[in-house]
DNA sequence: GGGTTCTGCTAGAACGTTCTAGCTCTCAGT
DNA sequence: ACTGAGAGCTAGAACGTTCTAGCAGAACCC
């Protein structure tokens, strides 16, 4: 219990306060809250009682201001994406044990990567991490001549110099659900797309490989889709109806997923009786019981910690890291770190009828 | 372009580099950036000019740390919560034309309220927003006691002294839609409440008082629920082997509504045909075309806007607002401000059969 | 022409920390 | 007894702003 807040006047209380009360200087408060060493035991004791007494807490402000490390990192996401609320969750998780700071910023309507951006560097951020950015690649290539910059789930061709990506090997994703399904038996398989959503066209490029490497070239078939359940929903609306119907459908992710899932309940399709649904990213939402959709995993905590752990790299200095276990074959830059993806067979595929 | 940082060193440029290079001091360029007065024309001009020139940004840190206003208010959020989402959102967009910045704090799984108003408070923050905060009532006060804290969608009874509390009238809404079912010619109404969750409790006693007053009492009926989709499709599932079945139900929040329809559709049981449900919030969710949820609307900016301006009223020491057009023949404490809700109905209520 | 009042500007002290140097002991080693 | 090294502590200068005084000079008012 800190009681009153009580110092005489009604000001939050300072290193001077807690040097004055426990008869030492206001440095060696600073060492005993800093947990530093140059301070005895006895001392030490008597200042953490003093500074308990009177609810003292560093100013994190003035801390940063003299400190030239801020041990901050800036984190811009989306505030209606679930699957950077995952990001986030995971980034927290990360950042502590590395002994860094998360600022949050957040992308919404009428608030823009811009200004969040802005923010986050006006806070005196060490490190940039983005959750999918959206903006032009001249204005990240700028940021980050100015600090080290993550790029997580959204990558760039070319590469932006001195820009680090951290992504899930969409295209494998891709693949991986593709092979599931032809394994299942499936050979009409029809995918609907994400735009320009970041990792869309990985994921269009993964399937169209996938299809034509399974000799089902002529089966291809693509619909404009988006990242809301909406975008789903009215491309299964055009799905339901097509004669003759593909008997599976790869969506781009989750929520579209969801949208697909529930416009085909509405008409009478049957999932997976009539047509098998996979989605992407594995988020809360697949899980729940009662949607129990298949679908291709991404890795969120490792994507998360990846990115925590580029970010810091950059900082400290340490040696361009390369990811163990890195997929085969693959032409992937400097500076990228791509995670496999990973199939969660759940109960939206089976053999079509 | 700001093209290069360009400051002769990689330090990032201060006030005293811009003030070096148009030649005044940096008492004179503290005043043109922040655009105060006491300034000529033609000086602000050559001033400005020199901070595009070398990428000049204010020091957020500094600046609060010297200033005693900062400015700035902290808010607690939960990051899986899609109706906190659009709180925020709301709250950017009200704490701007006000003049103050926003600090973001999320709770998620292994970051708990404790730890993330304690961020908050390091940094300085004058104000705090809680969003539907859990902490012990003895805890909130205590915060209450530092500083101005506005507590949004969760009531606390007794009321905290000094906690300022913005929320929607829930038993109202509560009775809203069954008045509305009621109308439709419903009679076994079921409901399926939020357990602890902020605003469970009134909006489980305003069903139960709109029943009563109906005449219903003899069909009351509350399943324990939750908040989540998976809380809601427990619960139907139990109604849906119900015998006799109610005719309707009224789900906590739309999440929980989600839940329900779709365990619905996977039992055959028809909506609105077998079943009306209504849901709470009117979040994103429900207004999806193939949702399409009759739901209790909380004016989600109303309520934004009104946590801001109850903390910017306290920090500037505006008189106690009373809310115009409250309603009526209910104790409203001091410090309270209620709103009232709006059913909006949409496809997923109708006669029964 | 002698005040007063503006306008435009500056020096220098805060703000609450951390950091650099350096001081004063004590104690061990020669 | 003299030196050296360390431990424990402190004074005072940063950090990048804003704020308080106050100083020149121009403009205004009888």
């Amino acid at each position: 219990m800190p009681a009153t807040p009580a110092v005489p006047d009604g000001k939050r209380p300072t290193l001077a306060d807690v040097a004055a009360r426990a008869g030492v200087s206001t440095a060696l408060v600073s060492i005993v809250m800093r947990g530093a060493k140059g301070a005895g035991a006895a001392t030490r004791e008597r200042v953490l009682e003093a500074a308990r007494e009177i609810g003292y807490r560093p100013d994190a402000r003035a801390r940063l201001l003299r400190s030239h490390r801020s041990r901050l990192l800036g984190v811009q996401f989306g505030l209606q994406h679930p699957f950077h609320s995952d990001l986030v969750e995971g980034i927290y998780a990360a950042a502590e044990p590395a002994g860094y700071q998360i600022a949050l910023s957040a992308v919404a309507a009428g608030r823009g990567e811009q200004r969040a951006v802005e923010t986050l560097l006006d806070d005196r951020c060490e490190a940039l991490i983005l959750l999918g950015p959206q903006a032009p690649a001249a204005r990240l290539a700028e940021l980050a001549g100015q600090l080290p910059v993550v790029s997580v789930a959204r990558r760039l061709r070319p590469a932006v110099p001195g820009l680090e990506v951290v992504r899930t090997a969409d295209d494998e994703g891709a693949r991986q659900a593709v092979d599931h399904l032809v394994a299942l038996g499936h050979r009409d398989i029809a995918h609907i797309d994400g735009g320009r959503a970041p990792g869309a066209a990985d994921r269009r490029r993964g399937y169209r490989t996938a299809m034509n490497r399974h000799g089902l070239g002529g089966h291809i078939r693509i619909l404009p889709g988006g990242l809301t359940e909406e975008d789903g929903a009215a491309a299964a609306r055009v799905l339901a109806a097509a004669r003759p119907r593909p008997t599976a459908v790869m969506a781009f992710n989750d929520r579209c997923a969801t949208g697909v899932l529930d416009t085909f309940l509405r008409s009478g399709v049957a999932v997976p009786g009539d047509i098998s649904v996979v989605g992407f990213d594995d988020t809360h939402l697949a899980r729940l019981a009662h949607i129990d959709l298949t679908t291709v995993g991404q890795d969120i905590s490792r994507l998360a910690g990846l990115a925590v752990d580029r970010a810091v790299a950059r900082l400290e200095g340490r040696p361009e890291g390369r990811l163990e276990g890195r997929l085969e074959g693959d032409e992937i830059p400097a500076g990228e770190q791509v995670i496999a993806p990973r199939l969660v067979v759940r109960g939206t595929t089976a053999p079509p009828r």
